[in-house]
DNA sequence: GCAATTCAATTACAAGCGTAAACGATACCG
DNA sequence: CGGTATCGTTTACGCTTGTAATTGAATTGC
């Protein structure tokens, strides 16, 4: 499922809240990015087109639903960044940020309590 | 600097040994993506345009060579995916593979090792 | 010198994207 | 009822991208 740059933008505010009319997604969008509601209108399509979200009638309006799981999207986007540019690996990022000094000590503590509680209930056979 | 995928897969070529020719280019990347040589030649182009890369005169050929470097450019993809999924952190997108089992022993031992690496020449300020 | 070859530069063209306006159907106000 | 407002749907349009073919300039083999 491929979700474009603006696409995401509108998929954001219905994972937040849903179902939402496409008012309601134009509102929220407000200030942020800048666009018509016609816009707001074209990208709902479009996801609706791609099956990456879903439209339930309300009257004469619609509310609309994600359908694709934030959790799944951004698991996707992170697997094609690290496929294409660190071996499939996290590590190699990690290490790659603390070279260009781009961790901070409170970064590096948050990765420490996360590596420990790993190592503690590990052994997933 | 904006690269697209098929340029970006040009740009890993000349990463890897520069300058070339665009038939070494070409060359190189035969198997992995089958493109005609016109392609490769409209890739190189583009990257020129953009700045990407440089070409030096050698007789009636150009021998191309990278501007970009491939660190920034791979920082550059890698800040825009966290700030966009992860609020910029490295930390929860690690934490996001662990959530999903995406991390093996060998990975979780990686990262260990690089947070004590980083533990130890801390205080930067 | 002229034909054939070889490069790079130019042009092509369909699909996707960002950004909307226009259209058409429906509902509501008076 | 008929005009008007309100939705969603369709159409638009320029830019980028993927993927090349064509053209034009230079070089090299006879």
């Amino acid at each position: 499922m491929q979700i474009s740059e603006a696409e995401s933008a509108v998929m954001e505010v219905l994972w937040q809240r849903s179902p939402q009319t496409s008012e309601e997604v134009f509102a929220a969008l407000a200030g942020r990015q800048d666009w018509q509601e016609a816009t707001v209108k074209t990208l709902l399509n479009r996801l609706l087109n791609k099956g990456a979200i879903e439209a339930e009638k309300d009257g004469r309006r619609y509310l609309y639903s994600p359908k694709l799981r934030r959790e799944d999207w951004v698991m996707g986007e992170s697997e094609s960044l690290l496929a294409r540019l660190f071996d499939g690996r996290v590590a190699p990022l990690v290490a790659h940020f603390s070279e260009h000094r781009k961790l901070s000590a409170a970064d590096i503590a948050e990765l420490r309590r996360l590596v420990d509680s790993l190592e503690g209930s590990d052994e997933q056979r």
